[in-house]
DNA sequence: CTCCAGGGGA
DNA sequence: TCCCCTGGAG
């Protein structure tokens, strides 16, 4: 007998994702641990940039309990360049959390994983229902997008009472067989058709039934704020090297790009043209102008001018006075070519370390 | 270039 | 509410 009745959303959604589920590393064995550590690199952060940091950290620290016994440096090292880095400084606390209170296995209970240092809402119930079979809602800004363009609703990823509203829509939704893969669906769908700029509708298992289709709203919908206008800092990055060492701090651990390392900034309170003059006058320091460049953060923007120094010994104290100290390390340290390999940093300054730590060294005039 | 996306902590 | 980082699209 012919089935008349409409679909319903699941059907319609599952039976799209079991004809075209992303093959990607996390899905392969959904362990706790694996997802875990999938879903927190996934926060603001797309998959195919993901996906070669999950698999190198994975092969650094096959298990929980390896994670745990981690040092933070070897931690940031494997995360560097992929930003937000108290992501990364939060799982190894949670890791050592877990090992601590609950034997190295990470705990099927909402309370319990949101605890953990790093795991919120949408984090704990991805892995509630990806790792742990259970039914619990996971929404995130994909997940917000195709709920409020299928419903209709008004609705911002950014407000805590939206994401609820589309939670309960999810949890009326879900299936009792297959939660997991009910929220990786929507989640794969917001990823590759419902699109936040030009959704691919004509592919959507879901264009049937969808609202926002149907009204021509899915230009206008999830509502979104705009973006504000960042202040921009001026800052002198110093590339210092003496006798083949290289100048380097680490920077404190709280804030803007925390325990990573950089090299030398002219001091904030110290004025650009004055050090140039200064170094003009110092015969015994060699001096070349590397490019300058803009690296945008969420909140505000580095302009970013780049001087490359040569000292006749690696020694800083008559430079001091120019630098931008920090605790906890004010003097920072000299390191050589192998050491600087295994130190973490930003990616708006690991540019002029890839372009320059290889090149011959050649002094051009200092302008002013 | 500019615009935009994307969770959690304090 | 503000702070945290980078990459991709156009």
């Amino acid at each position: 007998m012919t089935d008349l009745r409409a679909p319903t959303l699941a059907e319609a959604l599952l039976g799209w994702f079991d004809r075209t589920r992303r093959d990607l590393p996390w899905r392969r064995d959904r362990t706790p641990y694996r997802v875990w550590l999938a879903e927190i690199m996934l926060q603001q952060t797309q998959v195919q940039t993901a996906i070669p940091y999950f698999e190198r950290f994975l092969a650094r620290f096959p298990t929980l309990a390896d994670l745990a016994a981690a040092d933070e440096q070897a931690v940031l090292k494997l995360w560097e360049g992929l930003g937000y880095y108290s992501r990364a400084r939060n799982l190894l606390h949670a890791a050592k959390q877990v090992v601590r209170d609950f034997g190295g296995q990470l705990p099927c209970e909402f309370k319990a994983l949101r605890a953990l240092p790093g795991i919120g809402e949408y984090t704990a119930g991805a892995i509630l229902s990806l790792a742990c079979g259970a039914k619990t809602a996971a929404v995130d800004g994909n997940v917000v997008r195709v709920i409020s363009r299928w419903s209709g609703s008004a609705w911002s990823a950014k407000s805590a009472q939206d994401r609820r509203q589309a939670a309960d829509y999810v949890l009326a939704q879900m299936p009792d067989s297959r939660p997991g893969d009910f929220n990786e669906a929507l989640m794969d769908l917001g990823a590759t058709v419902c699109l936040p700029q030009n959704p691919r509708c004509a592919a959507c298992p879901l264009a049937w039934g969808c609202q926002a289709l149907r009204t021509n709203l899915t230009g206008a919908l999830p509502l979104r704020d705009k973006s504000p206008a960042v202040p921009t800092e001026h800052r002198l990055l110093l590339l210092v090297a003496a006798a083949g060492l290289w100048h380097v701090r680490q920077r404190p651990s709280d804030g803007l790009l925390a325990g990573l390392f950089t090299f030398d900034w002219l001091s904030p309170n110290r004025d650009p043209k004055r050090f140039r003059i200064y170094l003009q006058g110092r015969d015994d320091i060699l001096v070349r102008t590397l490019p300058s460049l803009t690296h945008r953060f969420s909140h505000l923007a580095w302009h970013i001018d780049a001087l490359r120094l040569e000292l006749p010994r690696a020694d800083l104290d008559e430079l001091a006075c120019w630098l931008d100290a920090n605790e906890p390390q004010p003097e920072g340290r000299w390191v050589d070519r192998q050491d600087l390999d295994q130190l973490p940093f930003p990616a708006a300054v690991d540019r002029y370390r890839r372009q320059e730590l290889d090149e011959p060294f050649n002094p051009s005039p200092v302008s002013l």
